[in-house]
DNA sequence: GATTACTGTAATAATATCAGTTACAGTTGA
DNA sequence: TCAACTGTAACTGATATTATTACAGTAATC
């Protein structure tokens, strides 16, 4: 998996916790432990999917601009990881004269996309608020 | 996904088509277009999980020790890629202040874990038959 | 028993991917 | 106007992946 998904999952978690909603580029990136760099591409990516508000300037940052129960995992897997569970790697070869080699890419497709959609289905099933429940739970506990 | 897991299904199914059953690692590497060795280090793996017989020696190679309808990609995928899902990258860091950054490896661990025996429950579904049945079907019609 | 064709495995090299850093333009509040 | 932000691009360094080389061990065949 995409470690940019898990950036992604974790900022809209702390977001989500913050009494006020929101937090900077160097405030998540402390908490998720990475640069802020780093943190304001997902982030980037993630404005424009309508998942948070940026403000720019002085004393701005980013927003959670979605209620944390109707955002789902495969909301954010969708927008950043979709698609990353197949191998870069491919195997066969179209032009082999083997049935196997030449037609093994396409078979093998078949097989990702089925799991991809098996891997949405199961992260449609995980919210961010559930997320921190989960978290402010295990801490209470 | 693991690569190796690619080329293990791959290689049991050009297996799975041959009439003796039988392969030597450079044909599998033709067959899949990488190298020999990567090929014996996999099909080693698949040996020592009873998927494959080898002979060694002159006329060797390696052989389908199970009928291709009773190999699930599941079987294949615990013996060589399980756990493969979660991102090397972890997220957060135990000793942290925060609730949030302090509990995420551990939620986001649980939620890694699902999502993985989802991947495994799919898997389970598609074995080696079926896959080369779906290659000559492809090739035939 | 020598030769040939294999597997098994380690070590190394080449390449690709991923993550961190630096730099700087643009924006906004004070 | 200054300080504190975001948005991006370019560069560097680290890590992971894949290919190559090398060689010991095994078995069939001449």
């Amino acid at each position: 998996m995409n470690s940019e998904f898990v950036i992604a999952v974790h900022s809209l978690v702390l977001l989500a916790h913050r009494p006020d909603g929101m937090a900077s580029s160097e405030e998540i990136a402390t908490n998720v432990c990475t640069n802020p760099v780093r943190v304001r591409k997902v982030m980037s990516c993630l404005r424009k999917n309508g998942f948070v508000d940026t403000r720019e300037g002085s004393g701005g940052g980013y927003r959670l601009s979605r209620e944390p129960d109707n955002v789902t995992l495969a909301d954010i897997y969708r927008a950043l990881a979709s698609g990353s569970l197949a191998p870069s790697w491919c195997s066969g070869d179209p032009e082999s004269d083997c049935m196997v080699g030449s037609n093994m890419g396409n078979v093998m497709n078949a097989v990702f996309c089925g799991a991809d959609q098996q891997l949405e289905t199961y992260f449609e099933s995980i919210t961010i608020g559930r997320m921190l429940s989960s978290i402010t739970a295990t801490a209470k506990g």
